[in-house]
DNA sequence: GCTGGCACTCGTGTGATCGGAGTGCCAACT
DNA sequence: AGTTGGCACTCCGATCACACGAGTGCCAGC
């Protein structure tokens, strides 16, 4: 059974832990908060909510630590975002308004959110996979050398250098770029990629070794999501404020190098919808202790990346939350304006 | 004086002291080492080497310590560069030959090389100022809007998008493009800034202010040196190793988010010349307790760029030297490969 | 069902003790 | 003069005992 005045408890065991890192007593909490009961009751209460798993006594007379589970309560049912202040969210504006490309934008909001909750954050870089093409260009840089230059709907530019076989004349590399441009522009990369298969046999068959090599490079660069896989950092220097090392921080400064590990961390939360993985609820049993607030950024609903914070599970869930889910609605807004 | 028996004193006392990490005492140093002579004899020695400031005692009755004149000696007089195992070179040469971009040398460059010396690294990413205009490439996306795609020797590619006031012919556009490839192509980026600074008035005069658009931006892309302050860091995770948290970890962590602070910190040292910063050698007296392996890298002798490790002063200098080379050298072979 | 009282537990901080590693110095030896 | 063995001394760090106090669980009374 858990009644309100027990949520409200537990509610104070959390903020009062996450405030001073140290396991709370019945009697610092009723004179923290005015729960308007006395300590014997609170005590009580404690006692059920560790008997149902949500909090934790550390070794016999010590004070109580949340578990996972008083975590995932105190998110679902409790926690209420703290609104910005109008100061914080001026910051942000002004921030995100003054960058100049994309990858700009990437490293500024990296930058802001860690600073903003005073822990690791975590932003990835646009996904290739669901933007469309805005132009191919070819460039001969010698008549057997021939530079792709792929420009994404979200900004992105991909090149490639494709050694030829044979020259390819001037008059036939520019009716492959109309070709090629009429083909896939405005298409979805993979699509386009798909488009480009038939491309060598109908334009200029007699060239179709030459021209099939630059459409297969054209193709792979496509749908090479590599860079998909592509994510800033930012706040490492957090992770001083962390207790033991060993256990904590290092596996953590490990995963924050593999940035295969990351993007399982963030995880595919929807646009405008912050998740919050809790200590052991994550992917890896190494990071059991830390969590993650994540979400999905993206102008109108269209899923183009994650970002988040990483801390210890004894974080500040709704500053956390909040500041997660401000900055990814000014990424949106931006990569939105950015593309009309 | 410090004679020939005081200098292999002092090298014993490093070698011992990165190797524990913990104070050496006349003892054990005679043991670990054949020194040859009685550890009364080492004793006096050490007595002197401190005296003229190169080891020090923590307190009294504890072992010795080098000082950062110590280690400052023990590199300048003392150190031969450990050679790479064989199976250490062919793992360099077989990662970096697979690697397809330029960012992609640098981000497994700089992994390689914390993986080698289980330190900090950091790779600076090739400057732009010191190479030269390959080609560029002007493309109208609509006829208000052209793409600027800036492609310089190093394999760097740079884009700007312009917005003309007036819409320019596809003939025009055509005209330009030659103009500007013959007056750059080739050119250090400095230099064609410059050069196109006359170019509007020169073609298509009674087009001048389109495009003077044009190229104003493109000079901008030329002399915009945002880009020479990017660098890639890899091994954080090996600060774990690290004995005390606040005063050497959390102020290397906090100048490893710094790109500038990286920068200034690996210096300007000559392609092939490795330089070593020793504690407060070093231009942050927050690292004070930390030391710089750097050299630069490039083709033939031309500095693109610098890269490193940071550690301790207590690191293994010959190691981590070797290394640093090992990688500079790879990475510039390849760079020069590439741009044939 | 709440509260005050009370005995009990147990971790932490403090102070004392002790061993050992290491030193500096001196006298003797080469 | 340089090297060596001996020896007294210093001082850090580990170990231990102990007292303190925060916190608990339980119970009887309101």
């Amino acid at each position: 059974m858990v009644d309100d005045r027990k949520l409200d408890v537990l509610r104070a065991i959390v903020e009062d832990y996450v405030a001073t890192e140290e396991p709370v007593g019945s009697k610092a909490l009723v004179e923290r908060h005015g729960l308007g009961v006395s300590p014997a009751t609170v005590r009580n209460d404690m006692a059920a909510l560790e008997e149902e798993g949500y909090i934790h006594q550390p070794h016999t007379s010590a004070g109580r630590v949340p578990t996972d589970k008083g975590y995932r309560l105190f998110v679902d049912k409790l926690a209420t975002l703290k609104p910005m202040s109008t100061a914080e969210r001026r910051a942000i504006s002004t921030l995100l308004d003054g960058a100049v490309d994309l990858d700009d934008v990437v490293q500024k909001s990296v930058r802001l959110l860690s600073q903003l909750t005073r822990q690791v954050a975590i932003v990835q870089y646009p996904t290739l996979s669901r933007s469309t093409v805005r132009h191919v260009e070819l460039v001969a840089l010698t008549p057997t050398r021939v530079m792709l230059i792929l420009i994404l709907s979200t900004g992105r530019v991909e090149q490639r250098l494709v050694e030829l076989e044979s020259a390819l004349a001037e008059a036939d590399l520019a009716e492959l770029r109309v070709a090629v441009n009429r083909a896939t522009a405005g298409v979805q990369i993979a699509a386009a990629a798909a488009a480009l298969a038939d491309l060598p046999d109908v334009v200029r068959p007699e060239q179709g070794e030459t021209t099939r090599a630059v459409v297969t490079v054209l193709a792979e660069a496509m749908s090479d999501h590599r860079s998909d896989e592509r994510v800033a950092v930012s706040g490492t220097a957090n992770l001083a404020r962390y207790g033991d090392f060993d256990t904590a921080v290092r596996p953590l400064l490990e995963a924050l190098e593999e940035h295969v590990v990351l993007l399982k961390l963030l995880g595919e939360s929807g646009v405008d919808a912050v998740t919050v993985r809790i200590g052991h609820e994550g992917p890896y049993s190494e990071l059991a202790s830390n969590s993650v607030v994540a979400t999905g950024y993206g102008p109108q609903e269209l899923h183009l990346g994650s970002l988040g914070v990483v801390g210890p599970t004894r974080m500040d869930y709704p500053g956390s939350m909040a500041a997660v889910r401000a900055v990814a609605r000014y990424v949106s807004r931006i990569l939105d304006e950015g593309n009309q």
